[in-house]
DNA sequence: AGCACGCCGACT
DNA sequence: GTCGGCGTGCTC
């Protein structure tokens, strides 16, 4: 039998496999981690199929040396998936073993899953030991001892001697599964009533196929997914709930810990590498049934899975955008398909691309449309920052806004200052009459590149001139759109002396915990007002927080993205969930330089259906994605020439291949990327949109283009999240 | 990734 | 003459 093995080194010159011939007195399977001969040397491979037939001349095959265990480290179920995702997102075998596979257990590192214990061989020739004084005393010790850890003996005596005595025969290994100590967490029982909505949703949900669970911000979606993994759990089987890295809090872990106790493994990045491992290995044995992660819980090695759920749906970070670039959705519906269970999908803001799928049921739509604890959503009042401007007020803060603080300073009450500022490329406003410089090919906003200077479309490539004036009203009042955390913090506090004033971004939370101490302090004290990014719109409840301001809610909005529309709704609705979580009303403030935004509306309606309405006749229009397809290709390489030429002559083959589908590809073009240098690594892209009719023929074709580029590195993305 | 093989410069 | 620079190419 031959064992076709792939080498566990992440290039593209090993993105092959090699045949090995399995000798007979070795049982190996698929799956397999072994040793093997590669070149001159002897490395660590991965068994991805067993063969009678050797794909390679039979002559020149070498032999596998041993296995490393006695069982497979990669499943059946995962050895499917790594080949799938290899199509799909057009990755190398080898990218995708570091997903499936912890660290601790790739090249080099044969790590605790077992005990080690040397022990004597009970015939071995003391005779050749005879100079080898450190070899003796450990032959010593172990006649003394019986067996000894290997570690213990290569700490006390050296590596090198415990080696030699392997080598020579007198030493064997003897392998001992470790028995961890289950966890010891008190379980509490908490009863929940659920509502009627919650019980029919929790029905809805079985069998095969997607289901998207739409529910408004506090409909208690939580409680219906542990429900469900319950449920599961009943049935003898397993389960997986991936939730985004910044919402997985310490609450969050320790509800899902009582409630699901030494049943689970958590999967966060607060975990060492070995505390990860750790969880890993439960899952592999079965210890643990259920797993709770980010992204890459989704490759948990879960057996006879149940169910899978995926929370905040919409949220970006399912979307691998480096190394192994993958979609978690697609990962997801591969191994509930395989495991013929539902994949429950939530949100209260879902992705257009997601609801548009409910219409021909291809995902199955389970809605909460009310608040579980029935009370109304906080309302959102739009403030007109042009009317500010107007009447001579130039500032960060409306009226309106300073007003709304000062009440519930005076209240006694916490603030949450919610400031939009993501990424260092923003798009060029107009203070005066609210003007947005847009491509006036793609009608997205263009982004402003300092390095040139220049204006830019991130769709098309195409470059502008800055402004100085405003082409609309002739004002000289046109400048990039930027507020930064600290400004407003500086701001506020001079308004407000004796006010506590929290900042949490990037920069203040780069320690570790940052984070949390940062919530801590802000959750003890009153007033206090909390001003961050993103970050401050997860999860966290806080019941004094009883107003909730939206600095700059444009800056999603003019972002160079067909999707920012949507982003900036789906940021509203759920900054908005911020306020009012308890018994006091919320408010929100929600300052824009372009109220009359259908955006806005929908969003202060939480009119999630009329949006998407909205959003998606538009798409259909434009032809944009979900109603087409955008494909990127990324081509990256220390040397720009060798780029270039490389982007070149793939760019050629498409032009083939534009001729031959010419009424199906709506655009093509090839360019810098935006960040035209990462890393010392020059990049360059081709932008190819396409309608969807016969896309999956097309994309086979532009895979194909890219197939001998030699030297630079090539990405692959589908209605890619963001540029750069 | 590594390591071998290979074809040109400065040195015991 | 040869020791060694790192460019190119292969590893079942």
């Amino acid at each position: 039998m031959f064992a076709s093995v792939i080498i566990d080194q992440d290039t593209k010159a090993l993105d092959k496999v090699f045949d090995y011939k399995i000798p007979d007195e070795l049982n190996i399977k698929e799956g397999f981690r072994v040793l093997v001969p590669f070149g001159s040397r002897i490395l660590q491979g991965f068994v991805v199929e067993i063969k009678s037939q050797a794909g390679y001349d039979e002559a020149k095959i070498k032999k596998v040396i041993s296995s490393v265990d006695d069982f497979p480290i990669i499943k059946p179920e995962m050895l499917k998936l790594m080949k799938f995702m290899c199509d799909k997102f057009h990755l190398r075998l080898t990218s995708v073993l570091k997903l499936v596979v912890p660290s601790e257990m790739r090249e080099g590192k044969v790590k605790d899953l077992f005990v080690k214990w040397a022990v004597l061989k009970p015939n071995f020739e003391l005779q050749n030991l005879n100079k080898a004084k450190v070899q003796q005393k450990i032959v010593v010790k172990l006649q003394e001892l019986k067996k000894a850890k290997l570690n213990d003996l290569k700490e006390e005596f050296g590596i090198s001697a415990v080696k030699a005595l392997i080598e020579k025969g007198v030493i064997e290994i003897v392998l001992e599964k470790i028995n961890r100590q289950p966890y010891l967490t008190e379980r509490e029982d908490k009863k929940v009533v659920l509502n009627e909505m919650q019980r029919k949703a929790i029905e809805t949900v079985k069998g095969e196929g997607v289901f998207l669970l739409h529910g408004v911000t506090g409909s208690g979606k939580t409680e219906v997914y542990m429900n469900l993994i319950s449920k599961v759990l009943q049935e003898g089987k397993n389960a997986i709930m991936l939730v985004p890295e910044i919402s997985l809090t310490p609450q969050v872990m320790s509800t899902f810990r009582a409630r699901f106790g030494e049943n689970i493994a958590l999967l966060h990045s607060n975990l060492s590498a070995g505390e990860r491992f750790d969880e890993w290995k439960r899952l592999f044995s079965g210890q643990a049934k259920v797993v709770v992660g980010a992204r890459s819980a989704i490759f948990a090695p879960l057996e006879n899975v149940g169910i899978i759920i995926i929370d905040e749906q919409h949220e970006a970070t399912y979307i691998s955008e480096s190394n192994p670039r993958y979609d978690t959705f697609d990962v997801a519906k591969f191994r509930a398909n395989f495991n013929k269970c539902p994949l429950l999908v939530g949100s209260a803001t879902p992705s257009v691309d997601i609801y548009e799928k409910t219409k021909d049921q291809e995902v199955k739509l389970v809605e909460l449309p009310v608040r579980a604890n029935g009370k109304e959503l906080p309302k959102i009042q739009i403030i007109d920052m042009m009317n500010e401007i107007r009447v001579g007020n130039s500032g960060i803060f409306s009226t309106q806004l300073l007003t709304d603080l000062a009440s519930v300073i005076n209240d006694k009450k916490q603030a949450m200052i919610f400031i939009n500022r993501r990424g260092f490329s923003s798009f060029m406003m107009c203070r005066e009459c609210g003007y947005v410089a847009k491509c006036t090919d793609c009608d997205v906003s263009l982004v402003y590149h300092r390095e040139d200077n220049r204006l830019k479309c991130h769709y098309c490539g195409k470059q502008y001139k800055v402004l100085d004036k405003c082409p609309n009203c002739g004002s000289d009042k046109i400048k990039q759109g930027a507020v930064g955390t600290e400004r407003v913090v500086k701001e506020l506090q001079e308004i407000f002396k004796d006010v506590k004033i929290l900042r949490m971004d990037n920069d203040t939370t780069s320690r570790k915990n940052g984070h949390e101490k940062i919530l801590e302090e802000f959750r003890k004290t009153t007033p206090a007002i909390l001003v961050g990014t993103q970050m401050i719109a997860k999860g966290h409840d806080f019941e004094n927080v009883t107003l909730v301001g939206i600095i700059d809610a444009d800056q999603s909005l003019y972002r160079a993205d067909y999707r920012s529309t949507e982003r900036c709704f789906q940021l509203i609705t759920q900054v908005a969930g911020r306020a009012g979580r308890s018994t006091f009303e919320g408010k929100v403030d929600l300052q824009t330089y372009s109220p009359r935004h259908y955006v806005y509306k929908f969003a202060a309606n939480y009119d999630y259906k009329g949006f998407f309405k909205k959003e998606a006749n538009l798409r259909k229009t434009a032809s944009f994605p979900p109603y087409s397809k955008i494909i990127r290709i990324l081509f990256s390489h220390t040397d720009e020439n060798v780029v270039r030429d490389e982007l070149k002559s793939c760019y050629n083959k498409l032009l083939k291949v534009r001729e031959k589908f010419f009424d199906d590809i709506i655009y093509m073009d090839a360019m810098k990327s935006p960040i035209k240098r990462i890393k010392n690594s020059y990049r360059y892209q081709v932008i190819i949109r396409i309608k969807l009719e016969h896309c999956d023929e097309i994309e086979k074709e532009i895979f194909k283009c890219t197939e001998d580029v030699l030297k630079s590195s090539v990405f692959f993305e589908v209605n890619p999240e963001n540029m750069s």
